[in-house]
DNA sequence: CTCGTTTGCTTTGATCAGTAAACTAATGCA
DNA sequence: TGCATTAGTTTACTGATCAAAGCAAACGAG
């Protein structure tokens, strides 16, 4: 039957919509789209993170953390400070210009997908949860810690906007 | 209430598990990737192509397919031929060791889906399938071919103007 | 037919993301 | 005190990707 066809077509389109906004979302914030990826994460947590988190967030080794965090750092756009309480930890943390370059990037097609999503019937909104829930359910049978970050990063609900630099305690 | 988080949650979460099953996949036919995208598309298309074809409907530059097509033709999986008609033409075509290698990578996660989608009772199929088109509508303004063939980064039918915002810094 | 343009592909030389393994330094436990 | 663990970095490598330059075949006026 065609609809199993047109639901692979479907997922087919959502996958490579995310895809171009990625790359187009970067490189309006001038950077590629993984070291994006880290910065929203960054900010995402509240303005600092350390490597490991990052790491593990995004599901890739310490070693490119290193790296990417590397380069984000030679461009000015984050920083290391050593945390306090633990030595062997570091903190990496925004910079003012990193803060600029994220904001340079709206995420346009997060944004789309809340603006569109919030303008549904009450009804209609619990449908769609349901059933990406399930569509998820059924190709992810592990359980994994995804954050409701898409092209990651635009949805925050940066209640606390302080923008300090607490580096950790 | 966080619908609209738990939406994009879910969405990340179908997005990582297509990445994933991808890498696994790959690595059952014992190439990467790309390369297995490469085999797959020679093979939907009857058993030849192009690498002008195989570079439009992944997206990627022609220099990159002549790469992944060194590759595997030094791996003896896929091999070269030029075209009669015209003799600029090359024809990639997959050797017996390219089919078998196919076949062993059977696509778990379309295949997943396909199994779960077919046990569904009808309305929730066909609830499914709409959910899945109203996200892609939401997400994806433009009106894509894509095949029922579900990888990451193929490109089906290059639209021009997103060739020009792709591939810069 | 011929010359200039277009087309299809490869080469070259780069960047980026990613890994594994070895290493360093700080922690923490017994 | 001493050993195992943890956090992060370094090193050396791979794979995918691109832009630009090059080459050869094909096409299309004139």
């Amino acid at each position: 039957m065609d609809r199993t066809d047109d639901s692979l077509i479907a997922l087919r389109r959502i996958l490579r919509a995310t895809e171009l906004y990625e790359r187009d979302l970067a490189s309006a914030a001038g950077v590629t789209p993984a070291k994006l990826r880290v910065m929203q994460i960054v900010h995402m947590k509240g303005g600092w993170t350390t490597p490991k988190a990052l790491a593990t967030q995004m599901g890739v080794s310490q070693a490119t953390i290193t790296g990417l965090v590397d380069k984000l750092a030679k461009d000015g756009l984050v920083h290391r400070a050593q945390s306090e309480t633990d030595r062997r930890q570091v903190n990496v943390m925004l910079t003012d210009d990193g803060r600029a370059a994220l904001s340079r990037a709206p995420d346009a097609l997060q944004q789309r997908f809340v603006r569109e999503f919030e303008r549904l019937e009450d009804w209609e909104q619990a449908q769609l949860l349901s059933s990406l829930e399930r569509v998820a359910a059924m190709l992810d049978a592990r359980d994994i810690d995804a954050s409701p970050v898409l092209t990651v990063g635009a949805i925050q609900k940066d209640t606390q906007s302080r923008k300090d630099s607490r580096g950790k305690a």
